[in-house]
DNA sequence: TCCGATGTTTAGGTATACCTAATAAATAGG
DNA sequence: CCTATTTATTAGGTATACCTAAACATCGGA
């Protein structure tokens, strides 16, 4: 079936695979491997191979691959990767206040609609929201020209030292996990306290002003990321 | 590729199917030939004979189907169709009434969207505008169960002995002319008096309580439905 | 440096949803 | 009531996006 093509040559499928490689590349924009990407849109390995040598053949092509070597987004991959970034974290943010969806629950809707909506509902929503730069899970929009900032946090599973932080953002795609960061009032903005810990332990963080500590799961702790703040 | 299937065994292509159907065959439910079917989804006659066969054959069959005698929606079809249409219209109403869209580019972005939302986002934009019963060209919205009121209006092009009319509701799915008739205050619930005309006279009409008549086009005027009024 | 584990690609196949061209059924006109 | 036209179906083919299994590279150790 003809699957739905947006105007600029993607589809729903290209569209995840350009967003994937644009995450797995990170900042630096690393080559991202057939393995990474299959884990990530669990997808069999061949069929990554497949995708990817049928985008960077391309008469304008999404990504520059060689076998064997990885792939990293063209120009055009990028800014289109971008552009579905912004739509996903618009529509997050839309969903969460102005249809007050529960914080879980953003993410697999916007999943969906990132790829259906015009450019016309993007400039609509952003309007509406007052353009908005940071998504409810602490995110960075990118902007209409595709811009992002970069994100100055750390992983708090990468901090031993302990200390003061500012919750940054978290994870959005596990939904049990973040409905118990949210319940346990870990969300962007929040203040933290880590005590030091060695890379076995379990971190043990006091969120807000409570007295009493809270013990992260793997799983939580894996999901958040933080600033640290000067104390004052 | 795996086109994307919504929980019920539908997809987006099996939904227009479905609206199509529903459309065509009326409030009757009379059956469907191919060729209208082909005709009002641009698509080639020959696949809709495939498509009617795979309907008609699954293990829950979304319509009847025999050879030569055209379609109808079966009741897990025209339960399907309904939903679809709820969709559509509630994102039509949204999009006019919370996103400020122009009326003219509703019906667009809802033939997309109306696939691809969760019960959650129609419950939500139901909510958010007061669960309305009508979308903003008249049309009855089905209700969560189902349901939708049966239209007792007119097509315009079809009175011949003129009177005064109540616009009932305007076709949706040509932008143009549907904003050539906003334009000139043709719209649901505006007063319209009709001069008598033979059948291949133009239609001439004085909208609300202006004074001077206006000609209606052909296409404006089969994209009308009115109700009489009695004047008083 | 060769050897095998791991990772990647090729080869061959599936399902969806379209298409065109050829064929068959239904219907309408003389 | 029989044929010509219209309408519909069958047959065979395309593109997208997946899959599994088999073949092939790459790279870290021995
Ligand atoms: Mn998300
Ligand atoms: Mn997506
Ligand atoms: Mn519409
Ligand atoms: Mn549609």
């Amino acid at each position: 079936m003809p699957a739905r093509r947006q105007a600029n040559g993607s589809s729903e499928s290209i569209d995840n695979y350009l967003k994937a490689i644009l995450t797995l590349g990170g900042p630096q924009e690393i080559r991202v491997t057939s393995t990474a990407l299959a884990e990530r849109l669990s997808v069999a390995p061949a069929s990554i191979t497949n995708m990817l040598q049928k985008l960077a053949a391309a008469e304008r092509p999404l990504v520059e691959y060689e076998r064997h070597r990885g792939v990293r987004l063209s120009s055009a991959g990028k800014k289109r990767a971008l552009e579905v970034v912004r739509h996903h974290r618009l529509i997050e943010t839309f969903l969460y206040q102005v249809l007050d969806y529960p914080i879980e629950e953003v993410h697999e809707e916007a999943e969906r609609l990132e790829h259906f909506i015009s450019e016309r509902f993007e400039e609509r929503i952003a309007a509406k929201l007052g353009h908005p730069q940071i998504d409810p899970h602490g995110h960075f929009i990118p902007t209409m020209e595709g811009h992002m900032p970069q994100q100055a946090s750390i992983r708090l599973t990468e901090v031993l030292a302990g200390g003061t932080f500012v919750i940054h953002s978290v994870d959005d795609r596990d939904a049990r996990t973040l409905r118990e960061l949210e319940a346990n009032g870990i969300k962007p903005g929040a203040k933290l306290k880590l005590k030091p810990r060695t890379p076995t332990e379990a971190c043990s963080v006091n969120i807000g002003r409570s007295a009493k500590p809270f013990d992260l799961s793997r799983a939580m702790a894996a999901d958040i990321r933080i600033v640290p703040v000067e104390k004052n």
